[in-house]
RNA sequence: CGGGGAAUGGCGCAGUUUGGCAGCGCGCCUGCUUUGGGAGCAGGAGGCCGGGGGUUCAAAUCCCCCUUCCCCGACCA
């Protein structure tokens, strides 16, 4: 029984180390063309448990959803001047269908601003259709120089909101609390990852935004991941699409419109903010698979008593899975829930089932302790609520411990080695900052030293927050 | 696109220098023994050595051309 590690160790090299877990956990594959990728049933159940979380939320906050074309005309693009440089490098363009050369190209959508602002410009007449609050779930197509399976792929799954709103107020009031209310809060409250809210610099913004906010998590290695954006789009795209209302004193107004969306980037976020050497390690709140029950030996007793377990648990309302696979050995099925980060396992044999007890493990925090099988679904949801909040402080605690506060671009450039640094906006610059990019370092958000938002891009007092990122 | 690597059973690799029966570990299948932290033994399946041309009695190995992938940079949810 010769123990060797499962995973390559963080220490030793990180991307590998993730590379090892996205794969013994069988959350996903490389897709046959290059940047795509497979989402195995694992993976696509948390990416589902995700969804199911925003979409509540998002819902929660008035936006209804709706479904538009993946194929959006080439023109589209091009009207909005910014919008199409920035995404023009990346278009999938399709030059070829039905046996034929088209007329006008069709580029699979990159994001959605363009043909929603065309069908929002029919829908929008008067003040009274303010404001319009869509959202959808789709695939876009952006084709990245570099992808990393679930971080940078060349499809991925997302939800993109759009929204168009009477006044400038109004839609920053709006981007900013689906800002809040939605992304960061489940971030912080179900994927238990604290995210760091603030507003992107000109050079970060989103092409076509007059202001990008976004929420910026810390990865176990120290880099940054932006694992959720909202976007103030002004009045760029009411501009180019003609999203126009009659107000209340019959004059004719453009609207002003935002954009926000999170997508299966957050899977590796997720893996890369709480994973271990011994693999992932998912929040309760989240997690598919919260407590799974193990027979520890093949005895028709202890076999159906697990059934049994399994069945209570169930009935409290826990998400479980059953583990009798008895002919496989003890030791693979744990390492594998282990890999697989589910948060509390119950495991019975001969021995816990003559002493009315089960073996409790938890994989935060770890440790083993026989718990009594009378009223174990209560020990067991006291056992995930542990792991959920324990999660959220280590997090937590290692950003603050890896965040150092500096005076200097140099002294910035050194601490984002390591992990982050913050300094002032006024400090740093925009020459600054280009001179933090030279060393593969950005500016990942500025903030305001209580934690709010900027009010605009060299706001008074404003905190420069860098790091390295992914 | 610039700079580095690599392509050999499902996965990870050796073999290429010096041409001579295509190998190893893991995984998979069968059987027995096992099962409280990746079990052991025995037997077995599985490969046009990325593609195309060439040299040679003989090519994974040498030569030419092509393709793809990975890593570092520029781009990015």
């Amino acid at each position: 029984m010769a123990k060797q590690p499962v995973l390559t160790p963080q220490a030793e090299d990180f991307p590998r180390w993730y590379q090892d877990v996205v794969a013994k956990a069988e959350m996903a594959d490389n897709g046959p063309v290059r940047g795509t990728m497979v989402i195995r049933p694992y993976g696509y159940a948390i990416w589902e448990q995700m969804q199911a979380e925003v979409d509540r939320r998002i819902k929660a906050a008035g936006a209804k959803n709706a479904y538009f074309p993946l194929f959006i005309p080439e023109q589209y693009l091009t009207r909005e001047a910014e919008h199409v440089e920035g995404f023009s490098p990346e278009l999938a363009v399709v030059t070829v269908a039905g046996g034929k050369e088209l007329d006008e190209p069709v580029v699979v959508r990159p994001t959605s601003e363009t043909v929603i602002g065309e069908f929002m410009a029919k829908w929008v007449q008067s003040y009274r259709d303010l404001p319009l609050l869509l959202n959808q779930w789709a695939n876009v197509v952006r084709w990245e120089l570099r992808p990393r399976v679930f971080l940078r792929t060349s499809e991925f799954l997302w939800q993109e909101g759009h929204t168009a709103h009477v006044s400038e107020d109004d839609g920053r009031r709006y981007a900013e609390r689906i800002l809040h209310e939605v992304y960061a809060s489940f971030m912080r409250d179900v994927l238990a990852i604290p995210v760091v809210v603030g507003r992107k610099t000109a050079k970060e913004r989103f092409a076509g935004a007059t202001n990008t906010m976004t929420c910026e998590a810390m990865m176990g290695d120290g880099k940054a991941l932006q694992m959720g954006t909202s976007h103030e789009l002004g009045q760029n795209f009411a501009r180019a699409f003609d999203i126009q209302y009659l107000d209340a004193e019959g004059a004719q107004q453009l609207a002003w419109t935002t954009s926000w969306g999170v997508s299966t980037r957050m899977v590796g976020g997720l893996i890369m903010c709480h994973g271990d050497d011994a693999g992932l390690r998912v929040p309760p709140a989240l997690a598919p698979v919260q407590v799974v029950v193990l027979a520890v030996r093949d005895d028709d007793a202890v076999v159906d008593r697990c059934r049994s377990i399994a069945d209570e648990l169930a009935a409290a309302g826990l998400r479980v899975e059953l583990d009798v696979r008895v002919e496989t050995s003890m030791g693979r099925r744990a390492t594998d829930w282990e890999l697989k980060g589910v948060p509390v396992r119950l495991e019975l044999g001969p021995r816990d089932l003559a002493e009315n007890v089960v073996t409790l493990v938890r994989r935060v925090g770890g440790g083993k302790e026989p718990v009594s099988l009378d009223g174990v679904a209560a020990t067991v949801a006291a056992a995930l609520d542990d792991a959920q909040a324990a999660l959220l402080v280590e997090a937590t605690e290692r950003r603050d411990a890896r965040t150092a506060e500096v005076s200097t671009i140099d002294e910035a450039a050194e601490a984002a080695q390591a992990g982050w640094a913050r300094l002032p906006w006024a400090t740093l610059g925009v020459e600054g900052e280009a001179k933090l990019a030279e060393q593969g370092v950005t500016v990942r958000c500025l903030v305001m030293p209580d934690g709010s938002l900027p009010p605009g891009d060299h706001a008074e007092g404003a905190l420069a927050v860098v790091a390295r990122a992914y």
